[in-house]
DNA sequence: GCGCGGCAAATGTGATCACAAATGCATATG
DNA sequence: CATATGCATTTGTGATCACATTTGCCGCGC
């Protein structure tokens, strides 16, 4: 087995998973996008057998789906199904936020208004991947301190399967502000605001659902 | 490829990973119990492709963990991890049995008690899988009529993880009784009383985890 | 008796090949 | 011009092989 660099030995499967889970997650592809395994075996210069464990660990956490004749693509989510998708999230992550509350210390409320300031910067330049990536990151950074593995795990599967969705959303929303929870957010961290803390994450979350309801 | 008998087209793949998923949340398997490509290739007379597949897939998951020289083992895990997926499974479960209630009609709470009564049989033999599978079954067919596959996918996967810890901490339960809770939840169904069936679910879903705390 | 070294077996990984099914495009046909 | 037919291409699947690493067991030496 072909060693990489030095450090960090990792396996080419799981090297291309990563990468994969990364374009899905942050919005790279659109939804409905096809990828086949020697498309991807190409590109990154291995046989079919790494990308096929890869394919098939994504299309496990449903970050792909499967046609019946076994071509894999990003899934195409019903209105219905985002709904669900956006209730989830609530739900977990307003866990998650009320179990980092009493670990939130300065430092972190810093580091969360910095990453805030990137979101801006993205919004202003209407760069929807950006925008996904350092939203995602902000959910991440506060929920680390949950110290709750399994939690912000599933949690990440379900950013998975609205990545590509939430692109192809993005450009219908029309963004103009910095994110407005977000503050709401940081306010009720500051002042270990609890029940302020969950219903500015249920707000942050189901935010952008309105226009599919209306 | 190998067409199986004339109806049901399963990937020999697909067929592996049902196989497998079933043994582990049901709790065939003890916590930490070796699984190797070569010995399940053997056992379902395939190649080690498919079998490779399954594994990784059920890996993803976190039916299965892989230790750092890549071996596959069911999951050992500690009490933090458990209390966190019990904290997992109530959240969801709650969300699930809700969304089940206005649509739970008397045929679902007939079909409940059916499988309640299987329950008893299992808890009186001391069959630990049986007792499992059927006290999912219960859940399942309760949830099933949320009509939210996204959460039920997931609260699946919680179960996945939780099965061979689950087998474990049976033989320390030294069950005798029924499901208590299992009646609450059914006068809950019955009466239309949705506090009253959060609260049920809730207790029955972290059932179990006193004797952990204590 | 106990620990250590070394070798054989076991194990996961990735490449390659053959195969069947699905896809898609070009051509023929009404 | 639209629809159907047929064939070449694409695509996923599974088997097999070579290889590196890890595991584990046996025997040697202290």
């Amino acid at each position: 087995m072909a060693e990489k660099l030095q450090d960090s030995y990792l396996a080419a499967h799981d090297q291309l998973y990563r990468t994969l889970r990364m374009r899905i997650m942050y919005g790279e592809m659109r939804p409905g996008q096809a990828i086949t395994l020697r498309g991807v075996a190409e590109e990154f210069g291995v046989s079919v057998t790494p990308v096929r464990e890869a394919l098939k660990r994504l299309a496990a956490e449903g970050a792909l789906s499967i046609s019946v004749s076994g071509r894999f693509q990003t899934p195409v989510l019903t209105n219905d199904r985002i709904e669900e998708l956006a209730a989830l999230r609530a739900l977990i992550e307003v866990e998650l936020a009320t179990r980092a509350l009493p670990r939130a210390h300065m430092a972190l409320v810093e580091r969360l208004q910095t990453i805030n300031n990137a979101i801006s910067v993205a919004v202003a330049k209407a760069d929807a991947v950006t925008y996904i990536r350092t939203n995602l990151e902000f959910h991440r950074t506060l929920y680390l301190r949950a110290q709750a593995p399994a939690m912000l795990a599933t949690v990440e599967t379900v950013w998975l399967q609205m990545g590509p969705t939430m692109r192809a959303l993005y450009g219908r929303l029309q963004r103009k502000d910095p994110p407005m929870h977000h503050r709401l957010i940081l306010a009720a961290l500051k002042a270990g605001d609890e029940p302020g803390l969950r219903v500015a994450v249920r707000a942050d979350v189901t935010q952008g659902l309105r226009m599919l309801a209306g």
